[in-house]
DNA sequence: TTTAGCACTCTATAGTTTGGAGTGCTAAAG
DNA sequence: CTTTAGCACTCCAAACTATAGAGTGCTAAA
């Protein structure tokens, strides 16, 4: 993995990718003599250019343009020549203050805040999907009975989410009745995460069905009902605008592709929930990406987590000309109040 | 405001608005001439056109193209000569399905549903205002204890809308003061809508602080933060990306500006609030907007009701260039089914 | 009042020219 | 053996030029 290239050729492939992603423009061997004083002439830039794009970590748009990275040039820079960005104070104080635990209690306000500071900080879109629901354990289930007719599930997970929903009684209920109903769940349930209910639920089911039948088929289907909505976890993104200013989204067809995926959030959630979670950022360059839709993209993810458990995923979604320097700093940056901003919650 | 026009310069105005709305292109005379077969020669029809556009009704990009409708052209249009379309069963059945109450209690699921159908039906963009939720009166509040530290808020409006929150609370409150608490706040303000307890509790507040001081500070703090953040309304959009369709949208510098507008919530809201309710669907043609980033578009909102009380607005925007007979009879039958599916809850 | 006819205008499209940036190769210099 | 100066060559992008076609306005005849 590490050194197939000699010091020199580092040094000029990191000059080139240094200088794309800055400019956006195919870089020539001058432009590279010129950057290193003192240096070499551009005739050895140009023999050692001529190397690694034989070698595959550099390309040509065309016979008499600069080079431009490629994608194993690309993921050669990332992993063994670039260096990390400090983060300017301007980013650091977005960060550490509009994701403070201090004013916002819902998860959900926490994650809004951070697509904005990531899209912004980065000048890319960013996608950060919502807590896992159902990686969650129960924790308490409330009902409150609204009118006749109707009650309010409460549904407390031990990661502090919260959710709610109205739902129908089918037959009418006494507050004992519903009282039993509750008790009942919240002692069969508790502990277990949300994915676990559903199957585990109905084996119950069956088991207690004779004993406690009219009770049960209620509150069934409360719980089928405030679970179900559940099953799809939200996909929150900032920034979607920024493709328009990167030169390789100079194309409307692209764009319309690229703001169409935005639209899917199936999609998105997919492509977020594909990352290996092993390492804590993980850098996707180019047709590493498993979806055919970001083939020609760059995603950069992160998780973040609360007690250690991973709760959901951070991204950033740009072309390959990206900083990456920068996203990375500001990603890991960002993860870490993140993990901090929730735990203490 | 009517019949400036005689009948032939209306039926050729007409003939330009709605070719060009179809096709995009500049209209010319001999276009009309031949799909009016047996009609007027493209000569006479050239001298009404230039009458037309003498008059404002009708411009030229330049000489020796076709005419284009002006503004005024399209006012004309809508007030005087457009047919509403029937609606295809296809978008009927999508409204119908798709809005009914059945499946869904929360408004804010019945909204979003609202701005798909909405965006495919029309093939533009469709914003629609949540719920105003400061109009709506007070009809419950709960509050749930989590843990020694923390409870949830929980309230309830007449028009069936669902808040929480968690707080936590200053000091430890036992079961009974939190009770206490409780049936006070409930009792002072049962039937005011949200928009009037801000002013009114702080009053009471005063009035009684002598007597109820520990329990009210804590339960003034409570509504305090749950009201804090309903001030701002959600917009929710549909079909951003249909722009990216519209050929006056070919532009990517044009496309920016618009999609940064969409996602400046504060703005949309703004845009929205702004049309006056009387009417039960308003028009807005280009610079009858009064912001300026949409002046070169169509707005076309109305409101949605919930016994016979404004609850929000939705709309359509779009290029001027829009077909404003289908959008304004599937907007009519939306709000419709909107209207029902919101009193039945 | 309508229409045929014609000269005129303007744009969009394709084709042409040209300058410049960059390369690869060769041969000389270190 | 490595580096560099020099030069011919390639290719694109931008500017310019031609051309066809759609549409107009006006005039004079029906």
């Amino acid at each position: 993995m590490t050194a197939e290239l000699n010091d020199r050729k580092e040094q000029i492939l990191r000059s080139v990718v240094i200088n794309y992603i800055k400019t956006a423009e195919p870089v020539g061997s001058r432009t590279i003599s010129r950057s290193h004083p003192g240096g070499l002439s551009s005739a050895t830039i140009r023999n050692e250019m001529a190397d690694l794009e034989e070698m595959g970590y550099l390309a040509q748009p065309h016979t008499s343009a600069g080079r431009i990275p490629s994608q194993r040039g690309y993921r050669y820079y990332v992993d063994d020549l670039m260096d990390l960005n400090e983060l300017s104070e301007d980013v650091e104080e977005k960060i550490s203050t509009s994701l403070s635990a201090g004013k916002m209690r819902e998860i959900e306000q926490i994650i809004m805040n951070s697509t904005r500071v990531l899209s912004s900080a980065t000048n890319q879109t960013s996608l950060i999907m919502g807590p896992q629901f159902k990686k969650s354990a129960f924790h308490q289930l409330r009902i409150l009975p609204l009118d006749e007719k109707r009650g309010l599930v409460v549904l407390i997970t031990d990661t502090g989410f919260i959710k709610n929903k109205v739902i129908d009684f089918q037959h009418q209920l006494s507050q004992t009745e519903l009282q039993q109903i509750v008790s009942y769940l919240n002692q069969k349930l508790y502990g277990l995460t949300i994915d676990q209910v559903t199957t585990s639920l109905i084996n119950e089911l069956k088991r207690d069905l004779f004993r406690r039948l009219e009770i049960l088929e209620q509150a069934f289907i409360l719980l089928e009902e405030s679970l179900k909505e559940e099953k799809q976890i939200r996909v929150f993104l900032g920034g979607t605008t920024n493709i328009l200013n990167q030169p390789e989204f100079k194309d409307v067809d692209k764009i319309r592709r690229m703001l169409n995926l935005f639209e899917q959030e199936p999609l998105l959630f997919k492509i977020l929930e594909d990352t290996s979670s092993e390492d804590n950022i993980v850098v996707r360059i180019g047709s590493e990406n498993e979806f055919e839709d970001i083939k020609e993209c760059t995603l950069i993810t992160g998780t973040y987590r609360i007690h250690d458990k991973t709760l959901g995923t951070v991204g950033v979604l740009g072309p390959t000309r990206m900083d990456y320097g920068k996203v990375i700093s500001v990603m890991r940056r960002l993860v870490d109040q993140l993990n901090q901003s929730l735990s203490s919650s």
